[in-house]
DNA sequence: TTGAAAACTGCGTGGTACGCATATTTGCGC
DNA sequence: GCGCAAATATGCGTACCACGCAGTTTTCAA
């Protein structure tokens, strides 16, 4: 299962990801050709059509992998931790950079905010970003119905927590984004989980 | 604003997106051409690039329409009614078909759950499907934030809120699609909209 | 009626996704 | 270590698609 050869595919891939989102960030979407991301990681652009089927689907890789960790980090928490609580835990886990950033770190830091900003408004990436989300907010239904012992195929509540949980998430990384924003995710973050989880009467 | 000649692009554009979902629940996605859809409609196959960038957006079209629907009936309902009661009461009558199906129905209705069920395990299709919801969820917000007296922007509260009407319309939606489920959406959508307007406290 | 703006169209280009055949690498039993 | 079967990487060819550009047709208001 985790034998060297899978090792490098993964490997492979996050490289190819990682590539193709700093590319991006740096000259824009359409100025990245798929031969550039390649060739960034040193292989020929058909392997790269072997790992991911479309520009966007490799740019989105990176926010499915932190996405997925989320529902697992839900799944393999302390079973004793309210779920709540594990879940804005997990949340709050998901924004740490992983390891292929210091790898390979970006190369003008202060241009890095326009850019990432610009990747963002790009319709065919929005499309591919939240089906990584749905993907992931699939896998964090289940871990959710294991953790309160339901069936996750048909139970409601599991998947309306799971899809709240992605909702809030999003919503509190939107707001972080923007401009005037002041509060920092740490605190942000929470209270969006808090206000989902208790509710949202008319104020 | 509302000239003929806005009217008659309109209507093109509602022709061709639902040409594009009637041929891709027919024949599935891949085995139709781009020229199929213009053909369809008579136009031709540059007009058609005219009005969509894409094939996934010409078909995920009427879903966007349906969801800014939604939008629309809230912010344009009572002003007196209760807000949850706005929502409630839009996103069932989001659900009501659009006067383009009655002018051009499928051919073989036998066919057309199975053929729009593989329509939606479509990829390319989910993602554009999301970010039709993703639009719809702005527009949405903003309706509330206008309701409520705030500033659309910065609010989290109109965003939160429009996040997880839109999740619940999803997971009702998703719930009565798959197979086993009895419950008719005229219940489990209030249902889930209720949950998700009360909290959702560790059962 | 008429003229300017908008929409439609054909053509050409660059790029992408992917099937297929082949070469290379990897892992595992011996 | 050794060699073989399976997995993976690659090159090539094809079909398709998005879109810029320029010319033609249609629309609408004065």
């Amino acid at each position: 299962m985790s034998g060297l050869r899978e090792q490098k595919k993964a490997a492979t891939r996050t490289a190819l990801s990682w590539a193709a989102v700093r590319l991006t960030v740096e000259r824009g979407f359409s100025a990245v050709k798929v031969e550039d991301i390649a060739a960034a990681v040193g292989v020929s652009p058909r392997t790269y059509n072997n790992y991911f089927s479309s520009k966007a689907e490799a740019i989105a890789f990176r926010h499915l992998e932190r996405s997925l960790r989320l529902a697992t980090d839900v799944r393999d928490g302390p079973p004793d931790e309210p779920l709540w609580e594990a879940i804005t835990r997990a949340s709050l886990r998901s924004l740490e950079p992983g390891p292929e950033v210091e790898h390979m770190p970006p190369q003008q830091p202060d241009e890095w905010p326009a850019g990432r900003q610009a990747m963002w408004a790009e319709p065919a990436l929005q499309a591919e970003l939240l089906r990584a989300n749905k993907i992931a907010e699939k896998e964090l239904a289940a871990a959710i119905a294991d953790r309160t012992g339901r069936d996750p195929e048909s139970d409601l509540y599991s998947r309306l927590v799971a899809a709240s949980v992605m909702a809030a998430n999003n919503v509190a990384l939107e707001l972080s984004v923007e401009a005037g924003q002041t509060e920092p995710m740490e605190s942000l973050l929470p209270r969006a989980l808090r206000m989902v989880a208790t509710g949202l009467p008319t104020p």
